[in-house]
DNA sequence: TTGTAGGCGTTATCAC
DNA sequence: GTGATAACGCCTACAA
């Protein structure tokens, strides 16, 4: 609200409102007071049918829209839930988001939205920012908050939901599931094909994505296989063209690959694309998989196998338990740590292996089983 | 702020703040009035070294953080940009809310996102909503407001940014290009590469969508072709997969079609899969351009062909203008207006057209060119 | 059903 | 350089 009414310094009032129209001039208007017209506007029914007519009519006629931060300030409800994502772009985060809005909108609440990119200095930042703005729940995607930012959160005195990962110490409420169970899995699943040679790629790489790669090597740890110069981490922006560079990358390093874990989605598209380019039968050269799951999977040609993560079904409950929460007074819910687990979608893109497949000297047919 | 202080009802005061510290807890702590503790925290030169210190240091131990709402209402600065977008889901918002995210938050604003879903009485409710939130600009992707939308923005006072289009009347500043005359440009770009079956699918028609396919129809009508029944416009969601299915619609309608502009990339990618999975050689039996140029067009194999349009570049002047207006205390610019233009990419998905490609019974070779 | 009084936490203004 | 005081616009509590 850049332009301020004609207030003149010192003692005296404002001469005349240059700015918006407040609950006072629809009160003038309407012949009542300005209380009668705030109880209208919330609770139109506690007001009688003629004055509410009149009011509404003078809030027409003034274009009358209620300040929200005065409301804010002297209810102390503001009716915002603060949310902070690693990435905009992510298409995870990007449903996630959206879920958060429809949950929340609906209800009356907004959205308050804030970018750490990945960083944890940013996601300490922008949780203070929250707290400033005084959100009436926080939301965070991630369970590696900063110390400072862990006590600000639990001085803030309001909800906090963590998702997106189970963590072991919680700082309130935690909706998520295991990510490096995800990665064991989702290797697992090749290594149960009957693939050995299998890498991994992955970009941007965080928290999240270090652990399902760390699920990744236990995998090939456990059936006794070696992951070294099976990775290539990257902490470049993700994205299908990286996931193209990543696998011509791989495929220097380990020509004889048989199949790919994909820390993502674009990875694996690209990664796919990068196939057809070079004439790699996917799956009979080669098993891709990636992770997240998102939309283009079942579409693509052949269709990509991923990994399914609730993303969707953590920003609901999420949002679920905060409105009750709100709504109940600080009610808690029974349960704090809720693992809504993964799965792992098996397409087109991943086959068992087969004899006579090899796109290449092969130079051992090692198939234990 | 759910919870509140304990108040004593009636004429007594606070007996002791439950809630967070403020001001004059930090004043009182540090041993000097509210005022210069918030002198201290906006203007720190403007105190002594040495009560600069016991301040920062009463606000560490308190674990003080202003509150917001109450500086912008005692101030009239909200520092918070309103922003309505139609998708939180779209790749193409996705980017352009980026940008602003990343012109905005560096200069110390808020962006408030809303989504009108497509909706333009869901786009009035959000600009209301923005209003009461004392946003200091708004950015609105897209042209077409209702008229009591465009009266709340003229009334609020504040700089009022439409883009992602030109439009013909703008409200305050407008920051776009030509999505008709984008439309024209792809079938044209079509057209010229001597392919006569072209045909256009949409999904989630809006008033972008549907300009450019008047720019199609246009453009076939400039070409003396006939257009009827080589159009599929489809109001559900877009996705790959809506791709696929809308592709082989119009498959059934046209069997003989040459060339297939997509009203957006996601369109354009289903039906590139379509093709794959049905052995149709791209570019070979079917020329393919898709919309917006996003990310993975040029890593698609075979790369997608697309019209290119500048959305992060008119995030970036929006933020760029609004900064300037709000710094300049109501400068104007000197240019309301201003158009970003679009490009054609061409990539491999699309080609010349060539005798002896036809992949099926072809009844005429009528090749003005 | 309607009105009065006071306060929400901060900042602008002016005096010291 | 520091402090007292009055807004900012609305809502809660209570009275009528």
């Amino acid at each position: 609200m850049p332009q301020r009414s004609g207030r003149i310094p010192g003692k005296s009032r404002p001469v005349k409102s240059v700015g918006r129209a407040k609950l006072s001039d629809v009160a003038a208007r309407a012949g009542v007071s300005a209380v009668t017209v705030s109880r209208a506007l919330r609770k139109p029914e506690m007001v009688s049918d003629d004055v509410r007519r009149r009011i509404d009519a003078a809030v027409r006629e003034l274009g009358y829209v209620p300040n929200y931060l005065a409301s804010a300030l002297a209810s102390s409800r503001t009716h915002i839930i603060g949310v902070v994502v690693p990435s905009l772009t992510n298409g995870v985060f990007v449903e996630y988001l959206k879920a958060l809005h429809d949950a929340f909108l609906p209800k009356g609440f907004q959205v308050l939205v804030l970018n750490s990119r990945y960083s944890q200095d940013e996601e300490e930042r922008a949780i203070a920012t929250l707290i400033g703005h005084h959100a009436e729940a926080m939301i965070l995607a991630g369970i590696d908050q900063t110390d400072r930012a862990r006590k600000l959160l639990e001085g803030s005195g309001v909800p906090v939901v963590q998702t997106m990962e189970l963590a072991e110490k919680p700082i309130d409420i935690n909706i998520g599931m295991s990510q490096r169970g995800a990665g064991y899995a989702a290797t697992r699943f090749l290594l149960d094909l009957g693939h050995r040679k299998v890498a991994h790629i992955a970009a941007r790489v965080d928290f999240r994505a270090r652990r399902r790669m760390e699920g990744y090597q236990k995998a090939m740890a456990d059936a006794g296989l070696d992951s070294d110069g099976m990775v290539i981490a990257n902490l470049m922006q993700s994205s299908v063209q990286r996931g193209a560079e990543l696998f011509t990358e791989m495929l220097a390093k380990a020509p004889n690959l048989e199949a790919l874990f994909c820390c993502n989605d674009d990875l694996a598209l690209g990664a796919l694309f990068e196939c057809q380019r070079r004439g790699i039968r996917v799956p009979e050269d080669l098993s891709i998989i990636g992770f997240n799951d998102l939309d283009y999977c079942a579409s693509a040609y052949p269709a990509l196998s991923s990994v399914a993560i609730p993303r969707y079904e953590m920003a609901r409950r999420a949002a679920e338990i905060v409105l009750e929460i709100i709504r109940g007074s600080g009610s808690r819910p029974k349960q704090t740590r809720i693992d809504l687990g993964f799965e792992i979608v098996a397409r087109d893109s991943t086959a068992r292996r087969t004899r006579g497949s090899a796109r290449g000297p092969r130079t051992t047919r090692a198939l234990a089983k």
